[in-house]
DNA sequence: ATTAGGG
DNA sequence: CCCTAAT
């Protein structure tokens, strides 16, 4: 519903579906509107039978939803706001504090409640598991949220308790930086690749196979919490770079669930991703470091500011608007009529390629049948109590095997990147703890977790599902989830929602819970929805904790999701490298020569070798200094302000400049 | 591919 | 710096 207001804020009539309600030029606008026109009412046509149907389901299923959701939580209780913008993220238990984040790629499958009680394993210690699972979620079996911090803490825990194994980048775990990876651990000049997996379960017979993808089972009986569910960490990879490079210090971890097929729940509906599978053009190895992807080796940088988080959310967004053009492939020739179309739209489509190859491969391939049968079945059992279910049931589209039970997958999720520095004697066991300190520590703060509705960041907690958009008609990909791991920086877990703060209270933390994945909350509670949607998080690695570990090696081969090609680091920008003084000496020497507006020439004029600075750049620059150069000195903020004296030469540039051109434009006028 | 301009 | 529109 949310990203239906959106579009309807724009000029529906004129021009549905466009993108972004830009102004046409002047010229040839209204060459084009009659056409234009034409196609909007057929699409407007499109768009209001399909929004009526919706709001069909809405009308119907609304008030019901309320219902249910009213026992979970108390809706003036709970405040809208959820978001935390100010990350902390400088409590890494090391020294080095320039942590730009790590990543952490984690397949979560939910698994609704009932779920539990079906075994298919005859493993005992899986049995226990299962036991102990049932067994706690049993006493908080009407908690919705109780149990998403359930599979929080499973995920979390392992990662506090056990100890990484240490492995060179030669396993299949990824490598980091590819073209740097020829160094060994030992030496490692300049980058080390370090896998980090957690001690397999112990009746997991595949433990000492991380290198071979066997995923390593991490779970923990002891704690009825944490047993509730399975996370498989199996691979975390981490740059490792001296300081001396802190300038471009970017280390990534990479906490890959990993799935080779060889471990899902028996009694959990798992859906298992490759961990090649977002790069399945990165051969055998695949490069989850965010600076890989990056073109001039820009880096993914989630520093949890608020800069980046809005720049990730615009990017969503946008890649949601570049979607919805999509969704409309036949319809594309509708736009023919307007010339830029093509290769413009081309040029999105490929843009939204890119990004949406994390859509496509969160939307859950129910390619098993037990494991998707089983899924079912605990959705029903769970939405009879619920007359939601059966209303819904009822309503929701006969989708074959999955029925109603595909559930959000998160596939990855984002923490801040961690630079860790390491002695060049230390030993294997002391970079081994080095390292489970500083993803601990990490994983220990909080999860910061949003919801997506066509990359539209639903920020009303209190909305139901069916109001926020987010039913079965809604597309799989639609859905979207990012978690950002918030270094813990207090006792208080800051990531906890409202909701959780008021009904745990402020003073019942349980240590374990600190961590909340909100995406079991959405599969369970959305069990009883026909929801078809896969959700996903987005994020540059695509897998690493997947709950419900289990030795049963028939479950995982089943959801082999192939992308399509290598992720884009999503929100990935270029390296920040501001103009040092003497380059913008030479801009301004440019400018003062050619003019401003040939950036082209300026840039083969004075930055021919200089690969980094682009036209685009020079004249963003050149922007920059008019601007800086217009405004009080006292005002000036930043680093590297160029000389007073530099600024001059901008300012009397700009005017002499502005003024040749006014002249020549005036000449060109009279001619 | 360039240029211009908003964000 | 990024993104987009216009050329």
């Amino acid at each position: 519903m949310v990203f239906r207001k959106k579009s309807e804020g724009g000029s529906v009539v004129r021009r549905p579906r466009k993108r972004r309600d830009t102004t046409l030029a002047p010229v040839k606008r209204s060459a084009r509107l009659k056409k234009k026109q034409m196609y909007a009412l057929d699409l407007l046509a499109t768009v209001a039978e399909s929004l009526s149907s919706d709001e069909d389901d809405y009308s119907t299923e609304s008030d019901q939803d309320v219902a249910a959701a009213s026992h979970n939580s108390d809706r003036a209780a709970v405040k809208a706001e959820q978001f935390h913008e100010a990350p902390q993220l400088n409590s890494t238990a090391l020294e080095n504090d320039c942590c730009r984040g790590y990543t952490v790629g984690c397949d979560c499958i939910c698994a609704p409640l009932g779920e539990t009680s079906i075994r298919k394993t005859e493993d005992l210690s899986t049995q226990n598991v299962a036991d102990t699972v049932e067994g706690s979620l049993i006493e908080k079996a009407d908690a919705d949220n109780l149990l998403t911090q359930n599979v929080a803490d499973a995920a979390a825990e392992p990662l506090i308790e056990k100890k990484p194994d240490v492995f060179a980048e030669g396993s299949l775990v990824s490598c980091t930086k590819p073209s740097l990876l020829d160094c060994g651990l030992g030496t490692i000049p300049e980058y080390g690749t370090i896998g980090v997996c957690h001690p397999c379960f112990p009746t997991s017979a595949d433990v000492k196979q991380v290198h071979q993808a066997t995923p390593a089972i991490i779970g923990s009986l002891v704690d009825g919490n944490a047993a509730a569910l399975h996370g498989l960490v199996d691979t975390m990879d981490l740059d490792i770079k001296p300081s001396v490079l802190n300038s471009e210090s970017s280390s990534g971890v990479h906490l890959g669930g990993h799935d080779n097929g060889h471990n899902s729940s028996p009694f959990y509906p798992v859906q298992v991703q490759h961990a090649a599978d977002i790069d399945n053009d990165e051969k055998s190895t695949r490069c989850v470091h965010p600076s890989t992807s990056g073109s001039k080796g820009g880096h993914l940088s989630y520093k949890g500011d608020c800069r980046t988080r809005r720049l990730l959310s615009t990017r969503m967004r946008k890649a949601a608007r570049n979607k919805m053009c999509g969704e409309l492939p036949n319809k594309g020739s509708k736009f023919g009529g307007k010339k830029i179309s093509a290769t413009r739209r081309r040029a999105q489509m490929q843009r939204m390629l890119k990004t949406k190859k994390v859509v496509e491969c969160y939307s859950a391939q129910p390619s098993d049948e037990g494991v998707l049968t089983e899924t079912s079945g605990t959705s029903c059992s769970r939405g009879g109590q619920d007359p939601t279910c059966a209303s819904e049931s009822s309503q929701r589209k006969p989708c074959a095997s999955e029925g109603c039970n595909v559930k959000f997958i998160i596939k990855s999720f984002n923490i801040p990147e961690l630079s860790i520095e390491v002695p060049e004697n230390a030993t294997v066991g002391s970079l081994k703890r080095i390292v489970m300190d500083a993803v601990t520590s990490k994983i220990e703060g909080s999860l910061s977790v949003s919801v997506l509705l066509q990359g539209e960041i639903i920020q009303d907690d209190n909305k139901t599902l069916h109001q926020a958009g987010i039913c079965h008609g809604a597309k799989p990909d639609s859905i979207g989830f990012t978690l950002e791991c918030e270094a813990k920086q207090d006792s208080r877990p800051s990531g906890l929602a409202p909701e959780e703060m008021d009904s745990a209270g402020p003073s019942v933390v349980n240590p374990l819970s600190k961590i909340k994945f909100e995406q079991p909350f959405i599969s369970c509670t959305l069990g009883d929805y026909p929801c078809e949607g896969a959700a996903q998080v987005r994020s540059e690695i695509c897998q690493a904790i997947v709950p419900y570990g289990t030795s049963n090696p028939d479950a995982l081969a089943i959801v082999p999701v192939v992308p399509r090609s290598r992720q884009r680091d999503f929100g990935q920008r270029r390296k920040r490298r501001p103009f040092s003084v003497a380059e913008v000496e030479l801009l301004v020497e440019a400018v003062e020569l050619l003019g401003f507006g040939r950036w082209k020439n300026v840039k083969n004029h004075a930055f021919r070798d200089n690969e980094e600075r682009t036209y685009v750049d020079l004249k963003d620059k050149w922007k920059n200094l008019v601007h800086t150069a217009s405004i009080p000195p006292q005002l000036r903020r930043g680093r590297a302000i160029p000389p007073q004296g530099l600024l001059d030469r901008v300012l009397a540039a700009q005017a002499y400049w502005t003024v040749h051109h006014a002249k020549r434009d005036e000449e060109e006028g009279r001619d």
